[in-house]
DNA sequence: CCAGTTTCATAACAACCGTTATGAAACATG
DNA sequence: CATGTTTCATAACGGTTGTTATGAAACTGG
């Protein structure tokens, strides 16, 4: 009961990532949410409770929707498949659009005033979620010897996330898709080779 | 003639060079610049005229005072030696200080408003710079035969530069040094071997 | 010591920030 | 059709943004 909404929640909160995404926390007013969203503010503070918590709602929509290649790529059977899908999905997803380029985990909050620490500590704590995801992935493969004895997980997890984020800040500051692969191979270039041969299915 | 400065101009860049390096251009307020600069508006105004200007010094006085291990890279006699210099130095500034960690020219201004644009650009430009010198450093290393034929100084340039901007992302998200050496160190592992030796003195 | 000049802080400016109180509009149920 | 409930836009809230007009204070020159 009651009356219905005039807007669709899902569209207005896909518009509204966008914006983020190419404006960051900070830099997004809600007089861009509202053209965004097509709604005026009551609306969105009543959909999605204040600004800091709408921008946690597009995080959210933003994994579902773009960071789909991070989980696709864990599950690669080498280390050096899954290093390089994740970088090659970071340099497609990160000069796809045109409109906002780069990666909303970083766009979003880098440096900015102490009001809006919690969400830069969302961000951080965001994108180490993803780094230890891929460190435990790496374990995993050393321990099936797809990396040699003396290389460290956390070290190129450390790594492989600091190529992509510089990557993001590349692809924002406008530099083309190609470059990026290039640069994205030269991280690779040098992969620890792993003693043993593919882990799972070694005969095949 | 006329009645003299109450406060040290030099000083007062400088302390407020911190807090453009800390909070970024757009989340860095007239109070906060006073409170550093330990002077009232006017006194900014007319001694850097307005907030954008104000920033252009500081991104000056950061290149003079902070970036000076840049140039001395690119003096070193290997290509090798360049890359490493760079990023080591990346690492070092970039968790020097633990009131303000990362890089100026990233935190200063990476996303934001329509209306911010101008220094954003002045930012890309100033890193697009700093990575040409490097490429026209790499591409005498490849004349010289320090790097391979094969080697591309454009995509090396770009890749020593993304890596440090990457660094940079995850010293401001406070990664401790120890973590990003070892990711510069993994950067390096895959610099490409040059075909000729020393390139200046051969039989040394 | 007075006139001229430069620099300073106080205080105000309009514009914008995120947030919310108010009341009209639109539905389901009785 | 009236009632209750939910959603909407209008409009305002206090606070902060960058910028500047005003006038007092501090110096040098004559």
């Amino acid at each position: 009961m009651g009356r219905p909404r005039a807007f669709d929640v899902e569209k207005a909160l896909d518009a509204m990532l966008c914006v983020f995404w190419r404006k960051g926390y900070e830099g997004t007013s809600y007089a861009d949410l509202t053209a965004a969203a097509g709604v005026e503010r009551p609306a969105l503070y009543a959909a999605f409770g204040n600004k800091e918590a709408l921008f946690r709602s597009a995080l959210e929509r933003y994994v579902e929707r773009y960071l789909d290649y991070f989980p696709a790529a864990l599950e690669l059977p080498t280390a050096r498949e899954v290093a390089g899908r994740i970088l090659h999905g970071v340099v497609d997803l990160n000069t796809r659009y045109g409109e906002h380029t780069g990666c909303l985990a970083i766009n979003g909050a880098l440096a900015g005033p102490d009001e809006a620490e919690p969400v830069r500590q969302a961000l951080i704590d965001f994108r180490a979620a993803g780094q230890e995801r891929l460190r435990q992935r790496l374990e995993r493969a050393k321990a099936e010897g797809d990396l040699p004895p003396g290389a460290s997980p956390e070290a190129l997890a450390a790594f492989v996330m600091a190529v992509s984020h510089g990557i993001a800040v590349q692809a924002k500051a406008g530099v083309g898709r190609a470059m990026l692969e290039a640069v994205a191979e030269q991280a690779l270039s040098t992969w620890p080779a792993g003693g043993a041969a593919a882990p799972a299915s070694p005969g095949r």
